[in-house]
DNA sequence: ATTTTCAAT
């Protein structure tokens, strides 16, 4: 019996890592983002499994070793050569929304990509730097879908990024005002991308 | 309980 290699299992993300990272309420200094890719056959999108996963920001005292999540998203997009003939569809789950530069390097991305359409969605609205307003409109702008995280990207990323060990089945445990504050947030990237804020 | 932000507003 030809018995290949082991398929290797697709690396899955704690349960507490995710719900610290997702959280409205307890606002960490790191950003996770998973990832899923779909590719156009016959006007479906059908899931490449092989290019799914999660990735975070590398973190470091020193300045010039930090980076954002995106640009280790970028780079490891590279690395696939997505086939330029074919339309694909990339989703993307990220803590934070992309600060001015990831908004920046994402535009010359999808510039330069066009076989690929681009969906985010942020847990949170990343306001710490200015001009995160009009980074998030240029984003949008170059074709990329920008929006929160609700009720029903949580339960997703529970179910298909998270290790929940021998309980397959544990249901995606809410925090409290969940849908209120995602509504909330909603509301205000609304507000944003379409130039209304303040 | 934390009112916070991909460390340094």
């Amino acid at each position: 019996m030809a018995a290949g290699p082991a398929p290797e299992a697709r690396p899955l993300m704690d349960e507490q890592t995710f719900l610290d990272n997702s959280s409205h309420l307890n606002y960490l200094k790191e950003t996770y983002l998973c990832y899923e890719v779909e590719s156009m056959n016959d006007d479906l999108w059908i899931p490449m499994d092989e290019y799914k996963g999660f990735l975070r920001n590398k973190s470091s005292y020193r300045r010039w070793e930090r980076c954002h999540a995106e640009p280790i998203f970028l780079e490891r997009m590279a690395s696939w050569n997505l086939d330029t003939e074919l339309r694909y569809r990339i989703t993307v789950f990220i803590s934070w929304s992309p600060c001015p530069d990831c908004a920046d390097e994402l535009v010359k991305f999808l510039r330069e990509n066009r076989h690929v359409n681009l969906r985010i969605f942020a847990a949170r609205i990343y306001d710490w730097y200015q001009g995160y307003e009009a980074g998030l409109r240029e984003l949008n702008a170059a074709g990329a879908e920008v929006a929160m995280m609700t009720l029903h990207e949580f339960e997703y990323c529970w179910k298909n990024f998270v290790d929940h060990q021998q309980d397959e089945d544990k249901p995606f445990p809410p925090w409290d005002d969940l849908v209120v504050r995602s509504e909330e947030l909603s509301q205000r990237l609304e507000g944003i991308l379409q130039n209304r804020e303040e």
